[in-house]
RNA sequence: AGUCCCGUAGCUCAGUUGGUUAGAGCACUACACUGAUAAUGUAGGGGUCGGCAGUUCAACUCUGCCCGGGACUACCA
């Protein structure tokens, strides 16, 4: 066994997570951490699955980086972790990437390539990168069980997520209604999201516009609008699809919008009415120069038309007043149709304030009418002409782009037929020609409709309410994520379309007859089997596809013995109760719901009956990008609200972007992202997650710069690296392995006691920023201690300690509080720097075998000693740090150096508490100035000036208004208020004819100036410095010099910092009785065992040393047993 | 368009229930220190806390409106 700590000549982050990942690798130690913790109580985690026919990007790195620090450290606190790997494999993505790849389109699937040998492209092409995912998992150091991962093409995956629709559609919850797709009637065919964001698919175009008349029927509801008025009243409303005018089915207003009723005539038919339009938009119909003509006045056929406002009202108080339907082709059955209702996106922008509504053709309008229960109309047929109902107008095109033989100098388009009648019939208040932007289909160049289309649906509105209750019990990081993005999402819940008309995909499991009665769904594959054997003997089926299916035989052998997806699924027919041929629904069904399905599907729930539901259901933790709010984080939510009526997990880290240093997403089109095995192989995976995590909270957006990284390897890594290199040179020199037993913390000095307490301290909050997802203030936290108080206190005023003396109870001490330090740091960074906290944890435990076990990922997270927490031990070090740098800056303001000692700092100390406090850590601060004595002067002193600051918190509620001019008074205290103030306890004084009675307690009296004496002041403190320098202590200032240089020389030579010297110096009068007053300090600083002052020495030997401006001579050492 | 997040020094970020002169690191400059030396200390410059109103004795902090950056959802008469 070794007996050394490893010492290395540089710290090289990117070979130690090398070096490491093979190391655990080869000893199995994620394996281990597993079964040590076999049979715990489980911490159960999601992993989200991505699509593998992608690159993985360092986006992917922050996400994974999280869920693994969460994981690791639940790990450590006895939780066993179970991470099992998951592949999304279905859907758009990688059918378009096949498609690229064979340069083919959706046309030609089923025609120049077969649905089989296109979905066995599919099944290729989602795996093209897993082994690049891989490689990233184990390069960052993400610790996941990839060797049994979930893949939802998989059979059996697909079984459970067919039993999960089947058991929605017991409750009724599954059912197939229509929606509002967009449709290219020129080729037939719905359109995707996707493919309607293709580029150029958005055209400037010019279309006949119509504001219309809507004749709002008078009854009890609407009695008030017609208070001052005689005649017809009409509700405007603007379309850019007249088309769409005889669909219509209501009106929809903005709520709190403020809507005018105006008195005016037709300008088409002169016909005096009234009408009613959004406030805001007046005078866009009305221009302001005709407010003063008068109604009375008003002659047929006049240009300027004139109006007079009645009425003003809100929108809200429209509601439910109903009209007489504008174009009365046909009726529709479903709904209560023909009134106002109102609806959250109406604007001002365009049209006249109120939105004419149908159904059918807007996505807006079909949820105004689902929400309203309003009915809807459809008037046009998949070809894009109106049906049979609509008298003149039947099996026209609605727009003349669809129509071949339409020709334009002989021919008016439709909606300018529409317009006409309603011209004529009174019906049209403005019509014209507007430009403005349109969707095309990208194939056929035609403009798409919005057209309602057969869909199956997921009613989540029936369970809506629960969604809410359930969400409020989730713990979201941040918590507006969780409020805010979903729970507005939840508030506004549609039903879920389920369904997609595409090729690879979990195909939906519902049969129906030709003629609809009859339904059936599939909730396994054994039913499946089981029915395939009906249709064989109702001879339908020639063959069973499952006949060598064996249901309960889980072995992947069975269940790959067929292929469930498109085409085959298509081929097979069903019984139905009747005996009549069921076929399957063509549809596959959304992604989104693979994914949502995967803590059931993963282990093939309910067949899989090895594993018990609780045990991976629900989860305690899942953590992915904020852009999975309404996507797989409402996908989870979703199914198991619905199914299992609880939450799928319990808290949810939710991260931000990165993006690049100047704020732009990263994209490959930019050329700005970057590549994570760059990042990793360049910084190293530590460095990389440390900059990460502790750089800004995960869910704030993070400016990646990789100088930041830097930073970190520096600041961070390059610290704890130090501090771990100093300790093991002076361990390595006393051969300390810590087989002593603990020095008893009371025999400690003050500043181990003190280092303890804050380790400790420090163990408490990080456990609690672990615990309570905040990895950030974690890391940060670990940083700050490293850095401020191990590294830059505790070691730079320990550092004597180590090297000085023999094997004492005092170093033993040193020893044993750095190395605990150091320990507990490595477990406490192993969740974030996986890598370089188990190659320091090792390089100690190597040594010292305090731990029985061979990873810091198998220890439990150090638990903080409350006995060794010590808070006023921690605040009087504060002020040891406090008064030392005041004296410093003192030092520097009069330019004299440290290395010369002084004779004593005063400090004025108000009680004896802060006199209690310094005093037990003077020597530190005395040693770290270097400075003989510390005097404390009391309040009696005179030649201190005192100050008195007001408590702006105490005095500001009893004051109020009166808080100025006493802060002012207070401020300007003399010395006699003051004295008078400390003597009563209190003072009185008037302010704006007001008595105003100040306490001891309400003000802070500090010592700011102490006459004729350098002082610095830091908030309530002062400290003054003697800076005359006596012949003794400039001697002592000289031999401080000597030493320095000797042991530079020292250096220089290359000696060891345990080898003896023996020293010549030449002789100057001016040096030679410091030299002699401070020899026995010289000598044991330097280790010179000879000291010798000589009148020459010989030029080889002598190096010529300067040691003020003004003092040169010669020396020679030699290190004893040199020839 | 809606919803949400963000806006503090040149850069990256802290800033607790509103309370004294708004902090840290990096970078820059100067000086020191050095048996941790690719480390460290001290000092300095640098801020209308995105803007405008409001509430309050007091606003970086609370409210409203606006501006800028980003995300998601939607695509509308």
């Amino acid at each position: 066994m070794n007996t050394k700590y490893p010492e290395y000549d540089n710290l090289d982050l990117t070979r130690i997570g090398r070096e490491i990942e093979t190391w655990w690798e080869e000893n199995k130690i994620f394996e281990k951490s597993l079964a040590l913790t076999a049979g715990k109580t489980p911490f159960i985690f999601y992993e989200g699955p991505p699509s593998a026919n992608g690159k993985p990007g360092i986006h992917h790195v922050i996400a994974r980086a999280i869920k693994d620090i969460f994981c690791r450290y639940k790990t450590m606190k006895g939780f066993y972790v179970h991470r099992k790997a998951g592949w999304d494999t279905h859907g758009l993505p990688v059918e378009i990437a096949v498609e690229k790849k064979l340069g083919i389109t959706k046309e030609d699937i089923g025609k120049t390539i077969t649905v089989e040998d296109y979905n066995k492209e599919c099944r290729e092409e989602v795996m093209k990168y897993k082994d690049l995912w891989d490689d990233l998992t184990v390069k960052m150091g993400y610790w996941l069980n990839l060797n049994d991962p979930y893949i939802t093409f998989d059979n059996k995956y697909i079984e459970s997520v067919w039993y999960l629709l089947s058991e929605l559609y017991k409750k009724d919850l599954l059912y197939k209604g229509f929606t509002i797709q967009p449709y290219s009637p020129a080729a037939g065919t719905g359109l995707s999201a996707h493919e309607l964001n293709q580029p150029g698919t958005y055209k400037m175009v010019k279309d006949n516009t119509v504001v219309a008349q809507f004749k709002v029927i008078r009854d009890e509801r609407s009695e008030f609008l017609f208070r001052d008025i005689s005649g017809d009243l009409y509700i405007l409303a603007w379309t850019t699809t007249p088309w769409t005018l005889p669909s219509n089915t209501a009106l929809a207003v903005g709520k709190e919008m403020d809507y005018l009723v105006v008195k005016t005539f037709n300008p088409y038919t002169h016909l005096p009415e009234t009408v009613v339009l959004a406030k805001v938009l007046l005078n866009r119909y009305f221009p302001e120069t005709h407010a003063a003509l008068t109604l009375e006045e008003y002659q047929p056929g006049q240009k300027n038309i004139p109006y007079k406002v009645v009425a003003e009202l809100k929108g809200d108080e429209l509601t439910d007043v109903r009209y007489e339907q504008l174009l009365p082709y046909a009726q529709p059955v479903d709904g209560d149709a023909f009134r106002v209702v109102t609806g959250d996106f109406v604007t001002t922008d365009d049209g006249t304030g109120i939105v004419h509504i149908a159904p059918s053709f807007g996505a807006d309008d079909f949820r105004t009418g689902k929400q309203n229960g309003i009915g809807s109309l459809t008037l046009v047929d998949k070809q894009g002409r109106f049906t049979e109902e609509m008298g003149e107008f039947a099996h026209r095109y609605v727009r003349a782009e669809y129509d071949k033989d339409f020709d334009p100098g002989k021919d008016t388009p439709v909606d300018v037929d529409i317009i006409v009648k309603l011209k004529k019939e009174n019906k049209a208040f403005k019509s014209e020609k507007y430009e403005h932007s349109y969707p095309h289909c990208w194939r056929t160049d035609k403009p798409i409709l919005y057209y309602p289309l057969d869909s199956w649906f997921i009613r989540t509105t029936a369970c809506k309410d629960q969604m809410i209750a359930l969400n409020k019990t989730i713990n979201w990081k941040p918590e507006a994520t969780g409020t805010g993005r979903f729970g507005n999402w939840l508030e506004n819940l549609v039903d879920w379309n389920l369904s997609r008309s595409r090729f690879w995909g979990t195909p939906l499991p519902i049969w129906r007859t030709e003629n609809r009665d009859e339904e059936k769904i599939i909730g396994s594959l054994e039913e499946l089997k089981t029915g395939i054997d009906k249709a064989v003997a109702a001879g339908f089926m020639a063959s069973n596809p499952l006949g060598h299916f064996i249901p309960g035989d889980m072995s992947d052998e069975n269940y790959n013995s067929f292929d469930i997806h498109r085409p085959f699924v298509d081929d097979i027919l069903l019984v139905s109760e009747k005996g009549e041929k069921m076929f399957r629904e063509p549809d596959l069904i959304d992604v989104w719901f693979d994914s949502g399905a995967m803590p059931y599907a993963q282990y093939h729930y309910p067949f899989d009956k090895t594993r018990k539901l609780e045990e991976y259901f629900p989860a305690d933790f899942i953590a992915e990008g904020v852009d999975q709010t309404r996507g797989w984080f409402y996908t989870l939510h979703a199914i198991s609200v619905m199914l299992f009526d609880s939450v799928s997990f319990k808290t949810c880290v939710s991260n931000g972007l990165i993006l690049d240093k100047e704020g732009n997403k990263m994209s490959k089109k930019l050329g700005n992202a970057l590549d994570p095995f760059e990042t990793i192989a360049k910084y190293g995976p530590d460095a990389t997650r440390w900059y990460i995590i502790t750089n800004s909270q995960p869910w704030d957006n993070l400016k990646f710069d990789l100088e930041g990284i830097t930073e970190v390897q520096r600041k961070f890594f390059g610290t704890l690296y130090n501090t771990y290199a100093f300790f093991a040179l002076y361990a390595n020199i006393d051969g300390f392995i810590f087989k002593e037993k603990d020095v008893p913390v009371e025999q400690r000095p003050e500043i181990d006691r003190w280092i303890l307490s804050e380790l400790n301290s420090l163990i408490r909050s990080v456990d609690e920023f672990y615990s309570d997802y905040e990895p950030t203030k974690a890391g940060r936290a670990i940083s700050d201690f490293v850095d401020e108080h191990l590294s830059n206190w505790y070691v730079r005023l320990s550092r004597r300690r180590f090297w000085k003396g023999e094997y004492t109870s005092d170093k033993i001490s040193a020893f044993q509080t750095l190395y605990k330090c150091l320990e507990a740091i490595a477990q406490m960074i192993s969740p974030i720097a996986p890598f370089f906290a188990e190659r320091l944890f090792n390089d100690l435990n190597n040594i010292t075998g305090r731990y029985q076990v061979e990873s810091v990922h198998l220890t439990t997270f150090p638990v903080d000693d409350p006995e060794l927490i010590d808070k006023s031990l921690e605040e009087r070090m504060e002020l040891a740090q406090k008064i030392s740098s005041m004296v410093l800056s003192l030092r520097k303001k009069t330019s004299i150096r440290v290395r010369q000692p002084l004779n004593k700092i005063l400090l004025p100390v108000s009680g004896d508490h802060l006199k209690i406090q310094i005093e037990s850590v003077k020597n530190l601060i005395l040693s770290e100035v270097n400075v003989k004595e510390l005097e404390y002067i009391t309040d009696a002193a005179a030649f201190l000036v005192k100050r008195a600051k007001p408590d702006y918190k105490k005095l500001g509620p009893k004051y109020g208004k009166l808080m100025k001019p006493i802060a002012e008074t207070v401020t300007n205290f003399t010395r006699d208020e003051i004295a008078k103030l400390e003597s009563e306890g209190q003072l009185s004084f008037s302010v704006n004819n007001s008595e105003v009675i100040i306490l001891m307690a309400d003000v802070e009296i500090i010592s700011e100036d102490i006459q004729g004496w350098q002082v610095a002041n830091m908030g309530n403190l002062t400290v003054a410095l003697d800076i005359t320098i006596t012949p003794g202590l400039w001697e002592e200032g000289l031999a401080r010099e000597l030493v320095n240089r000797i042991q530079n020389l020292r250096k220089d030579n290359d000696f060891e910092v345990t080898d003896k010297i023996s020293v010549r110096l030449m002789s100057r009068v001016e040096i030679n009785l410091a030299v002699l007053n401070n020899l026995s300090y010289i000598c044991s600083e330097t280790l010179a065992q000879s000291f010798d002052i000589v009148d020459s020495l010989d030029t080889e030997e002598r190096v010529a040393i300067e040691l003020t401006d003004a003092l040169s001579t010669f020396i020679s050492i030699r290190r004893i047993g040199d020839t």
